[in-house]
DNA sequence: CTGTGACTGCAAGTCCGTA
DNA sequence: ATACGGACTTGCAGTCACA
C-alpha cells in the first residue's frame, strides 16, 4: 500500500475518531480545508511540513500516520476488550 | 523533534547501516544525489512520494523513517542483548 | 564521497466558488 | 459537512557546477 494512501486513510480515521470535521482539523493544522479534503482523497502529495502540522493537530506521532490498515486490529481498538475481571465466577 | 529532522536523521542512520553512499542510495531511489544530501541536512522539505521511493530503496517501512532518536535504544540494537538464559545459577 | 548555492519547471498549497 | 473544480501564488522537485 502506497504511503500516500496510508496517510490519507489514517488522517481520516484519526480525525473521525477525534470527532473533528475536515474544516476544523484544517483550521487547527493551519492548512486549507479544500486541500485537506484532497489529501484524504489521495489526490494530493503533501510535504513533511504539512504532515507535521496535521500530526500535531491530531495529537499523534508522525509515524502514526503511516500505520498499515492490516495491522489495524491492534490499533483501531478503541477499547481492547479490557479483559474485565470476572466478578462472578461460574463455579466459584 | 521536528519530523523533518527525524526524517533526515533516520535516512542517514539507515543508509549508513546499509553501508550505502548518498550517491548509491540516491540512484536506487531514483532521486538526485545533491537533493538527498540536502534532505539529510534538513534543508529540504520532501513530499510523501519522495519518502516512498527512499523508504523502498532502504527496504524499510515509511513509518520507520520517523522513529525518535530517544527510542533508539530499542531500535538501533543490532543484537538486543538477548537475555541469555542463565546457565549457571548463583545459588542453584 | 559529500556540502552547497543557483537555477527552472511544475506541483504544492491557497482562495474562490459550486453542488 | 464534504467533494470538486478553476485560477492563482509559493515553494518543492530536479539538476548543475563547484568546493
Amino acid at each position: 500500500m502506497k504511503p500516500r494512501a496510508l496517510l490519507a486513510w489514517n488522517v481520516r480515521r484519526i480525525r473521525i475518531k477525534r470527532g473533528m470535521s475536515q474544516e476544523r482539523l484544517a483550521r487547527t493544522a493551519g492548512i486549507d480545508r479544500s486541500y485537506l479534503a484532497g489529501l484524504e482523497r489521495q489526490s494530493k502529495n503533501p510535504t513533511i511540513d504539512v504532515l507535521d502540522r496535521i500530526s500535531e493537530a491530531l495529537g499523534v506521532h508522525p509515524s502514526d500516520l503511516f500505520v498499515d490498515p492490516s495491522s489495524c486490529a491492534s490499533i483501531l481498538k478503541i477499547s481492547p476488550r479490557p479483559k474485565r475481571p470476572r466478578l462472578l465466577r461460574k463455579n466459584g
